[in-house]
DNA sequence: TTTATTCCGTGTATAATGCACATATGTTCG
DNA sequence: CGAACATATGTGCATTATACACGGAATAAA
């Protein structure tokens, strides 16, 4: 069928997206950017930290969206993050359930460090690529990003 | 500096490769795509079920190492797949410590199943793609992860 | 042979997670 | 307006996922 060869494309970006997020999930990638950048945090806090610190201010439930965690899950570590004073949270003034969540001074430091150690790390391998195919994976994987963002949307209705 | 532009490359990147995992990542995606495949399994199970069909017969420790758990944890998981008659342990021949794990028959056609409800939920995302787009991201994230598989190897020395 | 290393699994304690539920605010509709 | 409904956040609680410490078995190195 002409399905065959679509589909085979699928498959082979779906498995290049697994073997992708695999690599750049491994706790010891991880582990190295935390050390360099001198932060002991979990890495869920890390993640959310980063999270905040690009999006905020930002509301619990947008968060919970974005890390597909249950909004209590995120509420605690919303709870521990400020704890450590890293981030603040401050009631909205236009819709006042919502608590807008953003980095302090230090928790943005911390998530630029982070940022910068992750940045060390990785960045090598792309300086043995020729800047046009950065460019045009990036520009895809974003396009990528929004088309399924739409699509999610598409399927809110629960 | 000449460096900042390639700082921002990689931020970009870097974000881009964020949201789409983020977006991918949503349970309601996965959610959709179990119950139009008609299982009922773990998210996590299922993950590393479909990992088992793509890269068994593989030893645990294989597996953790590229489900990022421990290899307690991923040893466990096993042991339910294989309550659940999905996957099967069989000792290697070569080497009897390491146990290679495959899946069985039903196992196998599960893995097809979720692998084909994820294709037809987000397929449609890339119809509207040209072809070269589609080929082109899906030749530069493959060589992504191979370029980070190799760096990830050159971290090893823990 | 002796020693070190690797693979796998079990016992155990901790922590993360989600569900049910509660509270407060906002929105819709009669 | 007032009542029903929807949304944002947070707590109590039970479940379970997870990692660490450890041990046994097989293999590799010395």
């Amino acid at each position: 069928m002409a399905d065959t060869q679509r589909s085979q494309q699928f498959t082979d970006l779906a498995t290049a997206f697994a073997d992708l997020s695999a690599h750049l999930n491994q706790p010891l990638l991880h582990n190295r950017v935390l050390e360099d950048a001198g932060v002991s945090l979990d890495v869920a806090l890390t993640r959310l930290l980063v999270g905040v610190h690009r999006h905020g201010p930002i509301g619990v439930v947008d968060l919970s969206d974005r890390s597909g965690r249950d909004h209590t899950t995120v509420s605690r570590q919303i709870a521990k993050l400020a704890e450590l004073g890293l981030v603040e949270r401050t009631v909205s003034a236009e819709d006042r359930r919502v608590s807008k969540i953003a980095t302090t001074a230090r928790g943005a430091r911390v998530a630029r460090a982070v940022a910068n150690a992750h940045r060390k790390l990785v960045q090598p391998v792309l300086d043995g690529w020729k800047e046009r195919d950065v460019a045009e994976l990036t520009r895809l994987m974003r396009r990528l990003a929004e088309d399924v963002a739409q699509l999610r949307e598409t399927l809110e209705p629960v």
